[in-house]
DNA sequence: TAGCGAATAT
DNA sequence: AATATTCGCT
């Protein structure tokens, strides 16, 4: 029995390769681990590395998100702890899942209005230290099962494409994923210069003040040839999900602060990307806003109400006045006289020169919101809108037919890996799938149903196979699963009438739907890891021989 | 090259 | 309307 031999593991193409880790499904496991619980993080780090897992672990929440944006490395799981001292760990849930990062929030305390607000954002599992063992051994297969989704749903999306147009609008999420295919034919240029050199010059008039005016839009890369691209070059990268931020009162004070430091002629996106330092804020984005308030283009978010209740927008004075005020920073290359004060401001921590001529300002502009009473925390500064959560709740053949394979029973011993999936997978479902909109920039965005929809996930994994999100057999057959293992998990359930309470910033779809939605006590799960070991198979160690070499930045 | 600003797309 | 993405340029 000891696990050098389980040579019968691979009955069925799913592979014998012992000798490398996850039973070579996949290649290497990134984890991180964010918390600061020396203790903990010490127990995990010798846990995940017994089975073969790349371990990074940083202290806080913040430290993390950094990380996640500068991009660098690749993590495939983050196990987050809900209390981060700096108070951060949701926002950077909000990254990770804007990530495609499988992540699991982890607390001291049990607190459901934790645990659902971690499970409506996004994550994978709430679950309270210490992980059961069993947690970490299959964590692998999270990532798996994840991965191989996010293929098939691709590649579905391609298939269909041509059907598809604006068709699939109820398909939250994939706009940015699938694009139609309008003019077939471009596909098949084999790189982008070609297109790009397929402008064409005569096509173009020449204006009165001398510039070329494109006549037609330009020859871009549509975004779907990018994907395309994209999922070629690297099958297993995940596609991100697009998101989006939203510049709020507070995050633009931020921005105007930046851009007060700084100083006129230095205000490159880049910079007051640094000076800013907000995490998962990039300098693209900087520079959009940034280039939006130079032309005196954007309102907070008060303001816009504000316009939008007086219909008016009127062409004329009103809120033109503002203008003066956000000249700030333009051609930031000008380089005004200013400079030399700037830069000696800009050597002192206290920069904010009242004199400084920069009109931004002091500026109460955007007082007028509660913002600037805001604490110091930069709270709900990045606001990352999920405009695509949608996730194609496509099942993937892969564990489609081991699965069937196996129906009926959890023993084989080449299955027990994909039964545990299912098992655990299946219960966690409901997290999985459940992505409520966090809150989307307009209600243009539908994500409405996708909070029924998820939490019928919830509700319903564990106790019936009732369709419901896919609807598909391979999904009942998974879910029926659950259900007969059921009780070995310990279903906590949430206060039958728990409604959002005030202190979940919430996402009003989700909160009025939670209210109206009868099933909503089910809507917490709690995971109790207690006798997992009959829900799972042991099958030891994911990978007992391969010592892994590749060691990046993981250890 | 990386980073910028403007144009353009979504 | 607001934000993202692309693109030519330096």
């Amino acid at each position: 029995m000891s696990e050098e031999q389980k040579p019968q593991i691979n009955t069925e193409g799913v592979d014998n390769s012992m000798a490398t880790p996850f039973y070579g499904m996949i290649e290497e496991v990134r984890v991180v681990l964010v918390d600061h619980d020396k203790d903990f993080v010490t127990k995990m780090i010798d846990l995940l590395k017994s089975y073969k897992y790349k371990v990074r672990t940083v202290d806080m929440a913040l430290e993390a998100m950094s990380m996640l944006s500068k991009g660098k490395e690749k993590v495939d799981v983050m196990i987050i702890n809900v209390n981060s001292p700096d108070l951060l760990s949701f926002q950077l849930l909000d990254q990770a899942i804007a990530l495609d990062i499988v992540s699991l929030v982890v607390c001291d305390e049990h607190h459901k209005i934790l645990a659902k607000k971690a499970l409506d954002n996004g994550a994978y599992l709430y679950l309270k230290k210490p992980l059961h063992e069993e947690i970490v051994k299959y964590l692998w297969q999270f990532v798996l099962k994840e991965k191989i989704q996010k293929e098939r749903a691709k590649e579905g999306v391609e298939e269909n494409r041509h059907q598809m147009n604006i068709g699939d609008v109820n398909d939250i999420g994939n706009n940015n994923i699938i694009e139609t295919e309008e003019q077939a034919g471009e596909k098949d240029l084999p790189n982008t210069e070609e297109q790009r050199n397929n402008i064409h010059e005569d096509e173009n008039d020449v204006v009165p003040n001398g510039k070329y005016k494109l006549r037609r839009k330009r020859d871009r890369k549509s975004t779907k040839e990018i994907n395309e691209r994209e999922s070629q070059n690297s099958a297993n990268k995940v596609v991100r999900r697009k998101v989006c931020t939203k510049w709020t009162a507070d995050l633009h004070e931020n921005f105007m602060e930046a851009i007060q430091r700084l100083g006129e002629g230095r205000c490159f996106p880049k910079s007051i990307r640094n000076v800013m330092s907000v995490p998962g804020l990039t300098r693209l984005q900087v520079a959009s806003h940034l280039q939006k308030c130079r032309n005196n283009n954007w309102r907070t978010p008060e303001e816009r109400k504000f316009t939008r209740q007086r219909s008016g927008r009127g062409s004329s004075s009103g809120s033109k006045q503002r203008s003066s005020f956000r000249k700030f920073g333009t051609m930031a290359h000008l380089q005004t006289n200013v400079t030399n004060l700037q830069q000696h401001q800009h050597n002192q921590e206290t920069q904010r020169n009242p004199e400084f001529s920069f009109p931004l300002n002091t500026n109460n502009t955007f007082v007028e919101g509660e913002s600037s009473t805001q604490q110091h925390i930069y709270r709900s500064q990045l606001q990352v809108d999920l405009q695509y959560l949608n996730i194609n709740n496509l099942f993937n053949n892969s564990f489609y037919s081991i699965e069937n394979n196996s129906v009926g029973g959890i023993q084989r011993q080449h299955e027990p890996l994909f039964e545990m999936s299912k098992g655990l997978q299946g219960s966690i479902i409901g997290s999985t799938y459940y992505r409520p909109g966090l809150e989307f920039n307009d209600g243009d965005h539908h994500v409405q149903n996708d909070y029924d929809l998820n939490v019928n996930a919830i509700n319903i994994a564990p106790y019936s196979s009732s369709t419901m999100i896919s609807g598909t057999d391979v999904e009942n057959e998974i879910i029926n699963e659950l259900g007969t293992t059921n009780a070995n998990f310990q279903h906590y359930i949430g206060e039958p009438n728990m409604s959002y309470p005030n202190n979940i910033p919430a996402t009003s779809h989700a909160s009025e739907n939670v209210g109206s939605d009868s099933n909503e006590e089910n809507y917490d799960v709690y995971f109790d890891f207690n006798n997992m070991d009959d829900l799972f198979q042991d099958l030891g160690p994911p990978s007992v021989n391969l010592p892994n070499e590749h060691g990046n930045k993981f250890d």
